[in-house]
DNA sequence: GGATTCAAAATTATAGATAAAAAAGGAATC
DNA sequence: GATTCCTTTTTTATCTATAATTTTGAATCC
């Protein structure tokens, strides 16, 4: 099954990079040095070439021949870019997981919902928006695409991180009642078009607004 | 840049791979065993793995920790995914591309369409269908978008090569010419629903309808 | 100061060896 | 005869050591 944890040493350095990139930990354009993390976690170089290439598929870092690999940098066109696919292919999965939503489901998703909207903090608020996003997709069945989402909001996560490190309030989710509100009233369209402005609204935002002072 | 060619030993064994499973040479399920491959290209298992994981995020392969990795399987329901996902990206890039679409970029794609429709094969119309599409979608200036768009043409074509393996005429690519048509009169909206339901039919056609009879 | 050359470092790749897990095969048992 | 259990073999996953190629940085020279 795809739930079993990958447990090997490939894996591990894979989800540890990762989350470092995502947080925001090594910065955009850093060179990445197979023997400094071989030695870090305790391998060897070749686990972590295997690791390098998971996050080159995913977008994390990019890969110049012979000169190593660096974290993605991403400016705020890339940003738009992930969104607008972020849009395009979310809308896609909820026209398909709608006709399969239960009002179990629905409840779990307004419940995620309001532990997102007490969130302390953005890494926790954003781990409720993902869980939110993921609970209402995942009834389509569509395993590819709902990989294609989750790497797309990886994407989008690091930019948050980058962008909001100061003050932060969670904001009341309005769009998510009202796209949980549409698909309770089973009004497929407008859940849709709600959602995808939604998914825009949070690739533009955040960057184009908070620029102040870098509290860690 | 992406369009250099990547000549390192894990870039040609990638191509190759990916090459035969696209062609259908080598059959779904088909356990990959490094060894093999390490010595068949007179290389060691590491290059091999690494390709391995390259080809795992392509969708081409599917790794299940220590116990190998195998040609991913494609059910009818994986090929309607795919086409769906390629309906929805490819309307999203069309709709950036299209105010940059010059009359000089149309031509060359009106020509590429006619050399599809004189394709002597199947592989040779492929290889037209993707630069047609490819084409036309580039100056959307989405380097994501359009490198997930790739990944997405080449499951469709694993599918294409597998079911039209016989005889096979080269159709007249009717929805090409409506696409050109719509998009030098700048009706972007007609352009994009129509390639909406070109790529959705190219993805349901031969898997349900040609299995019975084999063209006439 | 700028260009050339040389040395150091990092990536890429090879080879062989080891550990661990899965698969295969065969013997003992019911 | 079929099943279970154990052993053998195969394959994956990893490490260590090392070579070759390339990049990079520094020192030198004009």
């Amino acid at each position: 099954m795809k739930s079993d944890i990958d447990n090997t040493v490939t894996g591990r350095i894979t989800r540890e990079l990762a989350d470092r990139i995502i947080a925001g930990h090594i910065a955009p354009g850093t060179k990445l040095r197979q023997d400094h993390f071989a030695e870090e976690f305790g391998a060897s170089h070749v686990p972590v070439r295997e690791a390098f290439r998971r996050l080159e598929a995913q977008g994390l870092v990019v890969s110049e021949p012979r000169r190593g690999v660096r974290v993605a940098s991403f400016d705020i066109a890339e940003v738009r870019e992930v969104a607008e696919m972020r849009a395009s292919l979310e809308v896609l999965a909820l026209r398909h997981a709608a006709p399969h939503l239960t009002s179990a489901i629905l409840d779990e998703a307004e419940a995620i919902n309001r532990a997102g909207e007490n969130a302390p903090d953005v890494r926790a608020w954003e781990e409720a928006n993902r869980a939110f996003h993921r609970l209402i997709l995942t009834p389509c069945s569509m395993p590819r695409l709902l990989a294609t989402i989750d790497d797309l909001h990886a994407a989008s996560a690091r930019f948050l991180f980058s962008g909001f490190r100061m003050e932060w309030e969670a904001p009341t989710d309005q769009d998510h009642r009202a796209i949980l509100k549409a698909l309770r009233e089973r009004q497929f369209d407008v859940a849709a078009a709600t959602l995808a402005r939604h998914v825009k609204w949070i690739g533009t935002k955040p960057g184009t607004k908070t620029r102040s002072r870098t509290l860690s």
